[in-house]
DNA sequence: AAAAATAATTGAGTTCGTTCATTTTTGAAG
DNA sequence: CTTCAAAAATGAACGAACTCAATTATTTTT
């Protein structure tokens, strides 16, 4: 038998993640400790560092929990997407944005973007990476979708535009995040004033 | 008379940014200590802060020399481009892309990228963020020259447009950068294939 | 059930970025 | 030239992420 060991690692690996991930959003990633993490999830220092390779990919760990989330939730639009391409597009990218600050703070976001980029061949900074290009294929086969039932022209790459829309999201999402003060209604308005001209591309004649 | 402080002082300047900018190209940004640049600058730790407020500080100051020379080369383009939508694009994105590794790494480019997003409030991040939607601009400019010149479709939102190809273009870079081994031709090649409907957009009927 | 083997925890120690009280250098005034 | 004030340089000290040799807990073997 062997499952006590079992049992106290998953506790411990979980006890961890729930106290660092309030921590982070209470007191700010830059300003909370891994002293102050192991306290609070009751373990020390060193056994911190059994369970996560650096105070980054722990929090990478919670960012990635949050995306699979989005992600999963965006599968429900491409798999019966409304029957316009603005409604459509609108739906699935404001379902990323409006669920980007339910566990997290911008600040954490920033901190995750930027290991993300700095660190990207740790574990989770891949995990992160293939999220990225699922959220990316989601974009492209909400597309294909709306080509397949006729609902938009189907002469343009449904690839190469998903990519260079998922791509103009991501960035100003980063923007988004890098300004404090800027309100997601922002964020939004931007995104659509952007999106016009490619909406059109697809609009059929 | 007061020459030598201000002599001195732009000397010091210059040494820890020569020194730093080899250092760092040569044994990478993480491995370079504060103290082996102040050795190489010939300056103490103490005086080294005196000059940039953080080693992420030092290392955005490179970066943006190597920023405002590819926005400057970017000017020669908008003011005579190709008489091409296609070629005056790829003209002035493969001036952006090629220029990026003559004093920078791959590693380099992502710390700067990190920070200028986990830190985006300190001065040099600041000055980063600018220059970006100075370039920003620039591809905005490019297709309203376009458009002036009668070469491009004048009923599509320069603007918006110009800003989706510009976030395209830095996502792009975001994930060359990420990637040690691809090459940059890769680059090039995969923004061009993104850039195919988008060019389409603004071809004349 | 005791002993041996394996796995996991622990916290003092190391490293490196950053700070700050002190010392040194420079420029101006007498 | 001497004196004084302001500016700048200095390096020892601090804080926080991360490491590792020693210890403790669990599982397996006899």
């Amino acid at each position: 038998m062997s499952g006590l060991r079992e049992k106290q690692k998953a506790d411990r690996q979980r006890r961890i993640l729930t106290a660092a991930s309030r921590l982070f959003r209470e007191a700010g990633y830059g300003a909370v400790r891994i002293e102050d993490i192991a306290a609070a999830a009751e373990v020390s220092v060193g056994t911190f560092y059994n369970y996560f390779e650096t105070k980054g990919e722990l929090l990478l760990a919670i960012v990635t929990m949050e995306v699979e989330e989005v992600l999963s939730l965006g599968e429900s639009v491409v798999r019966d997407p409304p029957c316009s391409v603005e409604v459509a597009l609108r739906q699935l990218i404001g379902g990323y944005f409006d669920h980007s600050l339910v566990y997290l703070s911008k600040e954490m976001w920033r901190t995750a973007l930027a290991i993300a980029i700095e660190a990207p061949d740790t574990p989770f900074s891949c995990r992160y990476t293939q999220l990225d290009s699922l959220m990316t294929d989601q974009v492209c086969n909400l597309i294909a979708e709306l080509q397949a039932r006729g609902l938009a022209r189907q002469d343009v790459c449904a690839r190469a535009l998903g990519e260079v829309i998922f791509n103009n999201l991501n960035m100003m999402f980063i923007e988004f995040v890098k300004s404090e003060p800027m309100p997601m209604a922002h964020l939004h308005d931007k995104v659509a004033v952007q999106m016009a001209p490619l909406a059109g591309l697809l609009a059929k004649v």
